[in-house]
DNA sequence: TGCCTGATTGCAAGCGCTTGCACTAGAATT
DNA sequence: AATTCTAGTGCAAGCGCTTGCAATCAGGCA
């Protein structure tokens, strides 16, 4: 059966009215009497009267759609990210009647080319950006189109115009860094990756920063990174810490799949997790808290920074050439136990064949 | 900047041909000339004109989506399912062309209607259904309403005429069994969900069936269930096996959260797994492969699923009243460490509490 | 009683695109 | 040379809905 439904026509037949007062009537314009509209907001709703949308879209020139371009991945990755921020974005739309709608690039088609398809098709009134770098290509592409959209993550230059909510991971490294300074930490090491993603940027440089107000010339930090979704150079970067003859006493990671491949590794080696080596990561993954000895990590809710990027979206798309809207959520420490004490052996030792040096 | 794209009018003048031909040329019609084919291809290129989708859905009665009715979740839900699902289901619509869209349902709003709403708007021309019931008012709904759609898992009634894609869990579990038994294990437990859904029966049938095809009298099976999302319930329903006298020494997760609540509260009960407790799951999640030892689970990739049930639902939406499509993915089995051989002291005890029915 | 006003309602013109049917030439047939 | 095809193109009618403007009607006021 085809999605055929009822029409404005047939319902305005059915009330022996104009069409033109059916429309207004369930518009609530004011023009029409508030008898009027009672009489057909009830019958429509007993006839069972759903407006056809692409009738509506065609005349209003919007479409009531949001648009999701999701990112390309590799072929095994499993994550919640998606699910979540999907459901939260969900629920910030719908209550502004808004749908969303998800575009899927093809097998070789970039990003950009399908966001572009999707704004000039009129498909979306606006779009979601996800998993920013530096620099990116779609932002400069719907900045120059005046097109309204929302990141979550930002780009690098701060002073150009867009809208974005972002989780302040800036500050929590820095908070991680404090944490593990305090309990005695003064050799750290992170596992970074190698795309110019704006985090990496911001936490790198939030934990550089928290560094540098200690003015303590015995901490030292070793950076390790590694392409994303790399299994075999992950491994290796993390290795080269973990089985440094000059170990690190605590090992962050940049997010939690990073800091949980640095636990287990060190599990490996026979090391003991946190009584020899320290580890912090970010996300709170849902493994991170199955891993022994359990991962002391950051948490910030996806689904909760999906609907409020709905939300802001929505304003975006309202009024337009508006000033950009943007959102920093404060990251809360999930302590667990894979942090704890600097060794003591390891500060000043002269019998370890690993050195700590300044 | 308005959507306001190109529209075809333009292009039609630009090439100084109607916009019946231009329209045709660009859709390939065969009456067209190909030269005139091949020249307004080219023009639509250069030109940038990008079809107003809204006008097309119009007239041609079809909207181009396919729509998802994302389950309703409780508030700290974290799992893959949804975004993996969704990416896959991508994929798969893609490559013919169609968009997907998800349809949220609000606060305090049943799956039916938003579902309802989505059929009869017109916004989708087929939908797919997730987490399916024994009974389904979605299925119910969408059956006799004749609109095209796809279920991920099923129905108990096999009979009625609906496309599905599920994963064989009876088998699963079926197997599941047979490696405990052979293992030496003859006390069983189960840990279920007390809701009505088809997998349940399912992965329960598959067990009992594998339990009564070894005609032996001495094994014997505990299931406890609780109500899904009731984090307490299930530590309950969990612990009453774990420090039950007279323990399973084999508990089987109906899917891998509730395996991991298995292990995890067995091994702060002083158990050791699988030395005094074998434990199995099905999903395998990423948390399985971290949590301590390593659980025994069963893989089927979501992804997958995905897009098979894209491009089954394209099958379809495309050739209306045929005879329904179903499929069946076989589980792997992911062998780690959380299973081993029964703990040879539990064997021959006299007695027993509780009963074992054929 | 006649004209003006405000409150309601309806007419009709699209929004951009597809498609059945008619139309035009030149080609083929007799 | 007259007639019939055939390939290629265009006309015009919508798809279902919104909306500017005109039309209608009952009072209200002079």
């Amino acid at each position: 059966m085809s999605p055929k439904g009822k029409t404005l026509k047939e319902l305005a037949e059915h009330l022996d009215v104009s069409i033109t007062t059916v429309s207004r009537a369930l518009a609530d314009h004011p023009k029409i009497a508030l008898k009027t509209r009672k009489r057909v907001a009830e019958a429509a709703i007993e006839y069972g009267y759903v407006p056809n949308l692409a009738a509506r879209q065609l005349v209003s020139g919007r479409s009531g759609f949001v648009g999701l371009v999701l990112p390309v991945r590799g072929p095994n990755f499993v994550d919640s990210y998606i699910g979540e921020f999907v459901t939260g974005l969900g629920e910030g739309l719908v209550e502004h009647g808004m749908d969303l709608f998800l575009a899927t690039a093809q097998a070789k088609q970039s990003e950009l080319s399908v966001l572009r398809h999707v704004v000039e098709s009129g498909r979306a009134d606006g779009v979601v950006l996800l998993r920013i770098g530096e620099q990116d290509e779609r932002v400069d592409y719907l900045l120059e189109r005046h097109f309204p959209f929302v990141t979550h993550g930002r780009i690098l230059d701060e002073d150009r115009p867009l809208s974005w909510l972002d989780a302040d991971s800036e500050a929590a490294f820095g908070q991680a860094f404090d944490l593990l300074y305090e309990l005695g930490h003064r050799h750290f090491g992170l596992v970074s990756i190698s795309e110019k993603m704006t985090f990496r940027h911001l936490r790198e440089r939030g934990l550089r920063a928290a560094m540098n107000r200690r003015k303590d010339p015995s901490v030292r930090l070793d950076i390790v990174s590694a392409p994303r979704f790399d299994r075999m150079a992950t491994l290796a970067a993390v290795n080269q810490l973990v089985h440094a003859k000059d170990r690190p006493t605590a090992i962050i990671g940049l997010f939690d799949e990073l800091a949980l491949t640095v636990l287990d590794q060190a599990l490996r080696a026979g090391l003991s997790v946190p009584g020899d080596l320290s580890v912090v990561g970010f996300d709170n993954i849902t493994a991170s808290a199955y891993a022994p000895p359990g991962l002391t990590t950051f948490e910030t809710s996806t689904r909760l920074a999906g609907r409020q990027i709905g939300e802001m979206l929505i304003e975006v798309i309202e009024r337009r050439n508006t000033a950009p809207m943007t959102k920093l959520i404060t990251p809360t420490l999930v302590s667990r136990a894979s942090h704890g004490p600097a060794p003591a052996t390891k500060r000043q030792s002269t019998k370890k064949q690993r050195e700590n040096s300044p």
